[in-house]
DNA sequence: AAACCGGGGGC
DNA sequence: GCCCCAGGTTT
């Protein structure tokens, strides 16, 4: 664990007192501190920030007002009240772990640590949330505010994705947690990551841990938490296929609507030589494989693909559907192409004689 | 355009 | 057990 800069009591003191004048006391999840919305407000928190979730809230108690109700609802009916807060996954998770709580637990939430972090949806920090603030007891917490208050106040290096770092932070989120107050505590350190330290501009003039924190007095409170390293891209290979009938016109299919290039139309594209030379025995059994292209490299947002064009002949033109077509490059249809689908069919028109450049 | 976020899930 | 991703929003 990183040197903590405080006391656990001085830490506690200090937090509490900055809570006590400028921390957020009027919530709804805060009045009528069950366990079950305690749970729905954390769970939609994750997600969306607290003058959102309000009204989501609001609507969403009234309409499953317990755990039982949430629990024998139609699936339909708690997503039609997740609409627009996104994420629809975790109101799915929220809706199976009600039934869960009913199936396994009398229909009340389980308050301890193991338990709850087995339903879907809950982790070790909702977890710990649920029970410091529904029951007081203490559990620790350590969502995304309370690791970029403690990365910033120890100067903590490294991206708290790893495991090393979640560890540090962790240890020292452990150690500040107190006996007394969790209620407070737990909500003191949420709303202290989410409206003084916060990401882009810290208030650190009206920090209480300003004389003590680490990043401040280095003067780099905006370098902590560390991003996400920006990993390079991971190249994937393909192989297309240019094949052409004796006039030069070239067979090109529609993708699937969805996923990469949807909806757009392209060559057929290969793994590797065998499977596109099966394709081709089966789809046109008089093609001849002419030469394969030099490798050349499109850039996607979050891979690069290298692309081997491959040429192959073919004497008539095979079966055409809805979605094959034969393109002439001397003619080109107005359709939809995929970006590196059209260099190469610009790279066979009767005006070009070399393949597009890497 | 990029960062963000707790949990789930793949390996 | 480690790392990466989904899925919308914020900066």
């Amino acid at each position: 664990m990183p040197t903590p800069v405080l006391s656990p009591e001085a830490f506690q003191r200090r937090l509490l007192a900055w809570f006590d004048r400028h921390g957020r006391h009027d919530l709804p999840w805060q009045e009528e501190r069950s366990p079950y919305r305690v749970w729905v407000s954390e769970i939609m928190l994750q997600q969306t920030q607290v003058a959102t979730v309000i009204p989501y809230f609001e609507r969403f108690m009234t309409r499953f007002p317990d755990v039982a109700t949430l629990a024998e609802a139609d699936q339909d009916d708690v997503l039609h009240l997740w609409t627009g807060l996104g994420y629809y996954a975790r109101g799915r998770n929220l809706h199976k772990a009600a039934r869960e709580i009913v199936e396994r637990h009398a229909g009340e939430l389980p308050l301890d640590l193991e338990a709850l972090s087995a339903l879907p949806g809950i982790g070790r920090s909702t977890a710990g949330a649920i029970i410091a603030q529904s029951s007081g007891r203490r559990a620790v917490i350590l969502d995304g505010n309370v690791k970029r208050s403690l990365a910033r106040l120890h100067a903590v290096e490294g991206w708290p994705g790893r495991t090393a770092v979640s560890r540090s932070l962790w240890a020292l989120a452990e150690h500040y947690t107190p006996e007394e107050r969790l209620v407070d505590y737990t909500q003191a350190m949420m709303d202290f990551g989410a409206t003084l330290c916060r990401r882009g501009q810290p208030d650190c003039m009206a920090c209480p841990f300003a004389d003590v924190c680490v990043a401040h007095r280095r003067g780099e409170e905006r370098r902590f938490p560390e991003s996400k390293p920006r990993k390079a891209l991971p190249t994937r290979t393909t192989r297309m296929l240019l094949l052409q009938d004796p006039e030069g016109r070239v067979l090109l299919e529609q993708r699937p609507s969805s996923g990469l290039w949807g909806g757009l139309w392209g060559l057929p594209q290969f793994d590797d030589i065998a499977s596109l030379e099966a394709w081709l025995d089966s789809h046109a059994p008089d093609a001849e494989l002419g030469r394969a292209w030099s490798p050349f490299i499109h850039v996607f947002s979050h891979f690069r693909l290298e692309i081997t064009p491959q040429l192959a002949h073919c004497r008539g033109a095979s079966a055409v559907d809805e979605s094959r077509c034969w393109y002439d490059p001397g003619n080109p249809a107005s359709i939809g192409l995929a970006a590196p689908v059209k260099s190469l069919l610009m790279a066979l028109s009767p005006f070009s004689l070399e393949p597009p450049a890497s």
